[in-house]
RNA sequence: GUCCCCAUCGUCUAGAGGCCUAGGACACCUCCCUUUCACGGAGGCGACCGGGGUUCGAAUCCCCGUGGGGACGCCA
């Protein structure tokens, strides 16, 4: 049989770290199986769904690459079929009429809680044979629950977490059509699983409580019920739980915030999974290795450290082109235009290596494109009143070479030696005067890239 | 409260009863490289939650604790 994979997001909010793990999963899992990945947008909650976040979900999985053979499916689209379902089951009594009130319920809740009890429904308008079902209410329009079964026990082997079982008699007769008509989430799902053919199921452990309710709508409905893999969260970096108002943050936050989707994709994948020692990896190794048995069970924290890591990594491996259109848009936002003179790419050559961030490297390299901002400290300790008449003799120098970082390097040996110096000591105050920073890298390398004139001319200022 | 799940270095993880004196990676520390800061290289620090079993042998299997998490919506 062929694999069917989905991710189903809600469009209530944008495509969080979680979120993008859970698709990324999926989207391997059918890759590795060359089976199919489906998109479905599970939009049933007209209340909280905006056209916004179906848009940021979209382009959040765009950026990573996660392309899907199948939709997007919107279910709002689908309400027809999921009428008829709801249907079919009223009339063979799999599916009934409720008319207790929200209110009735709510004080049915509370009172269940304050005993020690689950709450849940009490089955008041349960059809069951030989009962006598109250008298319909005026004024109320029912909702439909499923009537579920109250014995025995729903089982199904978990892909990650192993065997789970639960007693019938702690579920339910869930609503599966609100008052108005409008079919939920749980039954949603359940169709859809059902007629999208899914195979397995890869999605959060927060519905691992929804899994038997959804396995015995399938039966009920006489369909094949999928495997599931239930995959725990992830934590924040601070190892608290992820939410709207503490960390989570969109996955295009990390474009903007300078991070290569390779280092995130990389750094999701190794998130819960793991092949061995294997650390870096692309994503066709990934899809050539992955598989549902090393998913780890426990829930993982988030370690910025570990994918600023991989981001150098991948900066390093980038390549130059990609690089520079990059940084070019990320210098475009701190309000420079690239001139041709210095060459970018030139530029990013020499700085890649030491980067682990893109805006950390667009910021770095910023001077190149702009009068440099001088450290007052730094500038301070190294541009001292005995140095600057050495770095005055030195210019004199620079001005008579051939402008290659060989040369320039003798020149500022010579310059060195006969003041008999170390070489630091030169080469300190001329990092100041060049890039404003106490740090670089080699400054013949540096100066040779920012050409002849403009590196006179900034160590002009200081000679005056 | 009830049900369900989870538990190896600070963090991500390897580990399918003997290969474990518990391996790798990030971070941290030391040293090397060096023209500053990085990069890179070499070392180091550092963990099987506790208690009972099972077994010749347990990080691995079972039970009980403890701790953490999730779910209990006319949300998904």
């Amino acid at each position: 049989m062929i694999v069917r994979t989905r991710f189903a997001p809600s469009p209530t909010g944008f495509l969080h770290i979680g979120g993008a793990r859970t698709a990324l999963f999926s989207w391997a899992y059918a890759k590795k199986n060359a089976g199919q990945f489906i998109l479905r947008i599970e939009d049933t909650d007209v209340e909280r769904s905006t056209p916004e976040a179906v848009q940021a979900i979209l382009d959040g999985m765009h950026w990573l690459g996660l392309d899907y053979d199948e939709g997007p499916f919107y279910q709002m689209q689908r309400m027809d079929t999921y009428k008829k379902v709801i249907q079919s089951m009223l009339d063979i009594g799999t599916a009934y009429y409720c008319y207790s009130s929200k209110e009735e319920l709510e004080s049915l809740r509370e009172s269940q809680m304050q005993q020690g009890l689950k709450p849940r429904y009490d089955g008041k308008w349960r059809p069951e044979s030989g009962k006598t079902l109250p008298v319909i209410p005026v004024g109320i329009s029912p909702v439909v629950r499923f009537k579920n079964s109250q014995i025995g026990v729903v089982a199904w082997d978990d892909l990650v977490k192993g065997r789970i079982e639960i007693a019938n008699s702690e579920l339910d007769d869930l609503i599966i059509a609100r008052a108005d008509g409008t079919p939920t989430y749980n039954f949603c799902v359940v169709v859809d699983d059902f007629e999208m053919g899914i195979t397995q199921v890869i999605r959060g452990d927060d519905h691992v409580n929804n899994t038997p309710r959804q396995i015995n709508m399938l039966n009920a409905l006489g369909a094949t019920v999928p495997q599931y893999a239930h995959l725990s969260m992830i934590l924040g970096d601070d190892g608290q739980k992820l939410s709207k108002r503490h960390g989570a943050v969109s996955v295009m936050q990390y474009h903007e915030d300078g991070y290569l989707k390779e280092a995130v994709l990389n750094y999701l994948a190794r998130l819960g999974w793991s092949h061995g020692d294997a650390e870096i990896f692309n994503m066709q190794q990934f899809c050539e290795w992955f598989d549902l048995d090393h998913i780890t069970p426990s829930a993982a924290q988030f370690n910025t450290e570990k994918l600023n890591w991989l981001n150098a990594h991948y900066i390093k491996e980038a390549s130059l082109d990609s690089l520079e259109i990059d940084i070019t848009n990320r210098l475009a936002k701190l309000g420079l235009t690239v001139s041709a003179n210095p060459e970018l790419k030139l530029v990013l050559s020499l700085y890649r290596e030491r980067a682990n961030n893109l805006n950390q490297l667009a910021s770095d390299i910023a001077y190149f494109y702009m009068p440099a901002q001088t450290n007052p400290a730094d500038a301070e300790k190294h541009i001292t009143a005995e140095i600057l008449p050495v770095i005055k003799a030195l210019s004199q120098k620079l001005a008579a070479i051939d402008w290659r970082a060989e040369a320039i390097h003798d020149a500022i040996n010579t310059v060195v030696a006969e003041n008999q110096l170390k070489f630091p000591k030169v080469a300190m105050p001329l990092r100041v005067m060049l890039t404003g920073i106490a740090q670089s890298p080699s400054i013949d390398q540096v100066m040779a890239i920012l050409g002849q004139k403009e590196t006179l001319f900034r160590i002009h200022k200081y000679l005056i």
